[in-house]
DNA sequence: TCGTCATGAGAAAGCCTTTTCTTAGGGAAT
DNA sequence: ATTCCCTAAGAAAAGGCTTTCTCATGACGA
């Protein structure tokens, strides 16, 4: 149906050889009638070269992975612009596959990508603890590595890769310190994925800021949701009256609980103060007190480590820094119940 | 450097096509002692099969390209969801280019994904009216289709190619109909891109439904981001102090209005409302009034209509509803100015 | 016992390009 | 005029895979 090579020099009355030279921009020697005639036959036909084709023969990597969870979430949306962004100046294309946070099919787009030959994967995926994932998510990326590919995480540092990571622990207890500074001491935690080694970081660095005080988390399990969020907050905030200030371990869970306050004409942050971790865009616009992390550079960082020539043995681990955005949804703990 | 079929024939002591009827799921009768020896030789050099080649015999398209202003916008990536969605069920890899709303690259990119054999294509881009533009883009959809492939439009209703289009004239005149009811009659309106057909269907509509009242618009030209509407509407209301009524031509411009009002100690909606379009999904938590788009669903039209068998002749063209969402961005117009 | 026919393994061709490898032809040099 | 060399065009191979096509083997009937 498309239009081949053989089509173009046929009508050029070439062989096909010559076609190539002429198209594909190589420096041998080729007579100017002929290649004007070639040119002109492959306007005239509209060939566009496979490059699929072409890829089979060089095999030079133009295509770039990355796995999300998903790409509803601005988490995951932001870094893979940070992804784009280098992409776009490499003039490399850029297959998205939504994971749907389910280890299996996480593992079998990254298959999937390695058997299109795709030269450089992205996991921003789930970085889950789970040994099972961590050995088979290592196979692959031994496998992925060994077939000249190459992978960098997000996250992840369970497996040995390349990766990208953010002190969690560290803007955890700074906004933990943030909270006990205002008076809190029962602060309601909207926890998305507990397996995540993110999560865990988070939960180690508020537990810690919160109970040197005398403090006390209150968890509750969701998803990393909007929804969740919401339905979490008025839970938590039934279940321990207490609570002066909610938690959400990534934002949207956050934005979901100041959903609910409103709702619920709970005012915040004079009654109840709410923060979240990743500060995603939508975040500043709510006003949303957030532990930032520099999604989009991380996703920048990522693919630029996949583009830089490997390591000889090392892994390369870069660690990005967070910081804790103070805005409106916080502020001084009430002191009645 | 990868595994290929040879290295697993080899290794199982037999030859290359019969390995590859076995790996390949082929009904061709292979002798069951073989057929053992061929898996576990695959499993051990965990053998993963290249869709290149596969693809260059074969040929039956497995990618889906979507080209896209910038995922961004909330607007964009939020019809890639949709398409992801539809993608995700029918096992298809997705590829996202980003155009950053550029003619050229958007033809760069298309031209790349039709060399790299993609088999379907949504263009949810500009949807310029420039002539240049609807020719060059109508050649490159020709083509495409010629070799085989199936391209779908969002919005595009200049150029002649399957497309989904939303009712944009009519939900201008709802949203216009809602601010004189609230007595609104001096009308600022943040433009974005000014040349794309869903910006001037929306002008249109919107001026329809103001001036019936006798009321006015006041336009003011930018980008169809956050920081143009930010600082537009510091322009507007410093120009025509009379407004009572902002409205972006997209949610992300109102947003940034909204933003520049709050910095300005400016209460909405009492001193001015303020509205956008398409709700995207930080609209809601914004209480922004908007006109909503079905996103994401016009993403997994789009891609439906490209994975439908091909009509005989016909041009497909689906049209969805648009709904204007009422929340408590706009309200009553103060009476003095 | 010989011929026939499944059965199933491998050789070969083809998909689309690019890159050697050959070789025909023309000009320069002797 | 003859040899030599260079230019440049086409033949051939390669890349990884699938799908004919060919053919050897064994089982079976006559």
């Amino acid at each position: 149906m498309a239009v081949n090579l053989r089509d173009v020099a046929h009508r050029a009355g070439v062989s096909v050889p010559t076609a190539s030279r002429v198209l594909s921009g190589s420096d041998y020697p080729v007579a100017q009638d002929l290649r004007a005639r070639v040119l002109d036959a492959a306007r005239e036909l509209d060939y566009v070269p496979n490059a699929q084709a072409q890829a089979l023969l060089r095999g030079d990597p133009r295509t770039v992975g990355v796995l999300v969870g998903t790409v509803d979430d601005p988490y995951f949306s932001e870094i893979v612009n940070g992804v784009q962004d280098v992409a776009t100046a490499q003039h490399l294309l850029v297959t998205i596959c939504n994971t749907d946070r389910d280890i299996d099919r996480e593992l079998e787009y990254f298959r999937l990508l390695q058997a299109h030959r795709t030269g450089y994967v992205i996991v921003a995926g789930s970085g889950l603890v789970d040994p099972r994932y961590v050995a088979e998510m290592g196979a692959r990326i031994r496998s992925f590595t060994a077939s000249g590919g190459r992978a960098v995480a997000i996250g992840h540092p369970q497996v040995e890769v390349d990766r990208v990571v953010t002190d969690n622990t560290g803007g955890a207890e700074q906004l933990g310190r943030h909270l006990t500074a205002l008076g809190h001491r029962h602060v309601g935690v909207l926890v998305g994925v507990a397996s995540v080694s993110s999560t865990i970081e988070r939960l180690a660095g508020l537990r810690a800021a919160i109970q040197a005080k005398g403090g006390t988390l209150h968890l509750r399990h969701g998803e990393p949701t909007r929804d969740s969020g919401y339905t979490g907050a008025g839970e938590l905030l039934d279940a321990h009256p207490q609570i002066t200030a909610l938690v959400g371990t990534a934002d949207q869970m956050a934005i979901g609980a100041l959903s609910w306050l409103r709702e619920h004409d709970r005012r915040v942050p004079e009654q109840v103060s709410v923060a979240g971790f990743n500060d995603i865009a939508v975040s500043r616009d709510l006003q949303l007190t957030s532990v930032r992390l520099p999604l989009r550079q991380m996703g920048a960082t990522a693919l630029q480590i996949a583009l830089a020539p490997a390591p000889d043995d090392a892994l390369v681990q870069t660690e990005l820094p967070t910081e804790l955005v103070v805005r409106a949804t916080t502020g001084p703990a009430r002191t009645h119940p």
